[in-house]
DNA sequence: ATTCATGCAAAGGGTTTGCAGGAAA
DNA sequence: TTTCCTGCAAACCCTTTGCATGAAT
């Protein structure tokens, strides 16, 4: 096996599939050490980094520090500028089907993240 | 006036309307200190960040920096996980007024990036 | 025994910031 | 004069890495 199930491991990624918050590794850390108090933040930045690899989990930047997905199919990301809440954007489409397969670009990992402003804050 | 047309920055953003190649800032420093030796990183730094606040230019992280793009019109970008290079893709679509606006979504910004292969690699 | 993940601490590295000097208005 | 941009250097801060320890097989 590649990367052993470690308990650090498993509720790193635990905690990633029961939030939809798109956690910062320093917010995934301060949750986990809640249950394991010994832990320490390079497991947790290697851990999330291992899974990227295996393409568990997806990552993405947003203002200085990575956010961390355990949605890993293709999606977007919608930032409201005003309360910064991530919502996913599910794409429908066949991507590699159509206008980037004419190109000869094969796509596979999309980042899509729209910036605006969400229901809730413009009211 | 808000930021001042200096040469500093005349030439940062006359040299990323000359590329394709959506640059970092450090590349932007490196070209621009050809012609103006003494520029100092910082100044670039400042002025790619005063663009960007202005609308005048775009940024997106990729792999521990970020890129500039004078094409301040809503596009994604593709990028080659071979070669790295970063290929301008246009929206065609009108996206506030479909799926977007249906959600009471108001999108001012998009960063929708692909990573794959492009035809050049993939031969 | 050997492998590999952990914790700790230090290093890394792109970006930001404080400050004094100086150009522009 | 007042404003504010620049260059220099130091600080920032998230993330990565080196290393000794320890758990798992």
């Amino acid at each position: 096996m590649r990367n052993k199930t470690t308990p650090q491991r498993a509720k790193i990624f635990q905690f990633l599939c029961s939030t939809k918050t798109h956690p910062s590794a320093e917010e995934i850390y301060g949750a986990i050490k809640e249950e394991l108090p010994g832990i320490s933040p390079a497991t947790v930045y290697r851990n999330l980094q291992n899974m990227v690899s295996e393409g568990k989990i997806l990552k993405f930047y947003v203002e200085k520090e990575y956010r961390y997905d355990a949605n890993n199919v293709n999606h977007a990301h919608f930032i409201c500028k005003s309360c910064r809440i991530i919502l996913d954007l599910p794409l429908k489409e066949e991507i590699n089907g159509n206008y980037f397969g004419r190109r000869e670009l094969e796509i596979d990992n999309i980042q899509f993240i729209c910036y605006g402003i969400c229901g809730n804050c413009k009211r």
